[in-house]
DNA sequence: TGTCTTATTGAGAATCATTGTCAATATGCC
DNA sequence: GGCATATTGACAATGATTCTCAATAAGACA
């Protein structure tokens, strides 16, 4: 049985209010600057619970952190991430779901599971010169 | 200056006979195996330097292991990895370029860099009940 | 060929994100 | 309110990767 705790809800509340993907670790300092105290261990807990409940994504940065985020949908889609400020876009695009499954078959690959993500500097931040 | 060391030839050598992509600690243990005496620390720098040279490919693993591979070509291209035994497939998808970019663009983004890769279970792999 | 400069190496320590441990605590059902 | 147990928190443990720094060896030059 899943229990409801406060802890629980800090995190979930305090994911929902970023909008781009934060890293376990910054969302942990957030919540200890507003006072919420609590566990890094229950922060990294309750972040893989809430991906396996399908509430907020996962991807990995290009420097090997896990990155999350509070999902707004529950399809299957992709992200274009700024490197700087962490913005994200929700990309659909069917074509490339139906390019990777096709691709897998042709090869002869069964459970085909794919990592598509553009990463680059969105508008705002191309705009300053050095953050 | 860039020298010539046994160490280096050893690694690019090692990766080169290696079929799919694999770890440094891997490559490490498989050189220790056949005698090759060299420094973990100078696995991962040459790997990195071969990276640089466009020598080799890097990826990142679900499961968040940087895993190596010998570059065939030095064209931009992706991968189908099978998550068994490490075969890879490589592919080259001008139309997954091309909807990358526009699609930076139309959201204003610049510098954009991506990641598309497919992981499965390779024909061989699937066949088998269970390795 | 011998010498010299300095890139490179190796062994282990250090780092850093993440996961495991386990007693203490709090939740939801009765 | 009481109880069984899911959850928490502090900290140890893990594991990949990087750093440190003295020792070594590659390549240039005489």
């Amino acid at each position: 049985m899943r229990r409801n705790t406060r802890q629980r809800d800090a995190v979930a509340s305090a994911l929902a209010q970023i909008p781009g993907f934060v890293s376990a670790q910054t969302l942990h300092g957030q919540l200890k600057a507003q006072g919420d105290t609590l566990g890094l261990a229950t922060v990294y807990r309750t972040l893989a619970s809430l991906v396996d409940d399908d509430r907020a994504d996962i991807l990995t940065s290009p420097d090997g952190e896990n990155l999350y985020r509070a999902c707004t949908t529950s399809r299957h889609h992709h992200h274009l991430i700024c490197r700087t400020c962490g913005m994200t876009v929700e990309i659909e695009a069917d074509a490339v779901e139906q390019w990777a499954q096709s691709l897998a078959s042709e090869h002869g690959f069964t459970g085909a599971h794919h990592v598509v993500d553009v990463f680059g500097d969105c508008a705002a931040c191309s705009a300053q010169p050095r953050a």
